[in-house]
DNA sequence: TGTACATCAGTGAACGCGCGTTCACTGATGTAC
DNA sequence: TGTACATCAGTGAACGCGCGTTCACTGATGTAC
């Protein structure tokens, strides 16, 4: 049965929404297309009426994932304003390395979760993860504290320092909750502007 | 034909080899079993003689990654003595952030490589990446200068900050080289001890 | 020590399943008049 | 505005390939005597 442009749309908008969730939970080659597109309430056939091949939805995918994270990125900075970023910056940290953000991949930073499948498929997602991140990056940056080339430098490391907590808690979470936990904890502590803070807290 | 016992181990070996540097490099999705015997010098058919199932192999292969890893720090330790420890975990921190550890994934820090395997297959293969997560960073911590619970801190800061950004070069090279290096160099500069140098190199 | 036989690592064809992709078909939408 | 027809998003069966796994077979090794 034909359907209404509008209704055609919304569709394309549902797979596509789909795919940046499912791709970034169980990887590009970790989903059936027949199993994403029932998540997105279709059949398998009607794939082909939206993307030319899965290859192609997963380069959409990863611009919609990198596009929606930045653009989050950015209503922080702005709704911060020049004088809060730093508290903006803390609540960043903190928001990044929850319990929930580890449990919920699906949703969270695409660097994290899609840097695996970037390197093992073709140039094309590579491309659009590199373009995300640069971005990202630049965006990033701003929240910094310091000035110069030291706040680009240490954008880079504060991002990878993420990244990496993120990655590690996540392999370890369910075989050693402890140390999934222990890894957030201790890079939070660690990258939360210390100078503000008191004595501290347990781990 | 029969084949001498002894050779016959070391078949198995090799193909536990090819398995550690070949899930590394494309995940153990990414390289079918005959492909990886091919790689060992054998035929796919005699895989099962050594190995129950694909499965089984990559938890063996593992542990082989982790177990070679942590041998290697441990003998980096061992060598450096408790004066020379500040120097080797610059050392370290070069090497790991150098572009060569960047591009043969399959011989680098299996952290930073078998982690999205670990999240997206059954629990054994979690299991063996979370022991070997605990045993490598109760290793690494003998490497930082810090003492005390800082230096378990700090010890998880770098270990992440390191597979962080490892893990966004190796995505970022190829499409674009500038900031895969500008990360593996702005990380180096954050972590190699500031204090020894001198005015700060251009990055 | 020499001989006869059982064992078993390795080989390559074959099986079967999962999955990306294609295709004939349906029927409501959109359009031409 | 109403009618007739073409379009095309969606459906589900089918195709074909890749890959994990199985199997019958080979022949040198290991062992029993």
């Amino acid at each position: 049965m034909r359907i209404s442009k509008e209704e055609a749309e919304t569709n394309r908008a549902r797979v596509l929404a789909a795919a940046a969730r499912l791709f970034r939970e169980k990887g590009v080659d970790g989903i059936a297309l027949a199993d994403l597109m029932k998540e997105a309430g279709l059949t398998h056939g009607g794939f082909y009426n939206h993307f030319q091949s899965k290859e192609e939805l997963a380069a959409a995918a990863f611009d919609a994932a990198f596009g929606a994270a930045i653009e989050r990125l950015q209503s922080r900075i702005t709704e911060a304003g020049p004088r809060g970023r730093r508290k903006a910056l803390d609540h960043y940290v903190e928001r990044y390395l929850a319990r929930e953000t580890r449990d919920r991949p699906g949703l969270s930073c695409p660097m994290a979760t899609l840097g695996t499948d970037a390197v093992r498929h073709g140039a094309g997602l590579k491309a659009k993860f590199a373009a995300g991140v640069r971005r990202y990056l630049d965006l990033f940056q701003e929240l910094m504290p310091s000035t110069g080339p030291r706040r680009r430098r240490e954008a880079i490391a504060t991002i990878s320092a993420l990244i990496g907590a993120l990655t590690l808690s996540r392999a370890c979470a369910g075989a050693d909750d402890d140390l999934a936990d222990e890894v957030l904890d201790a890079v939070r502590d660690e990258l939360i502007s210390r100078v503000k803070r008191g004595p501290r807290r347990k781990t």
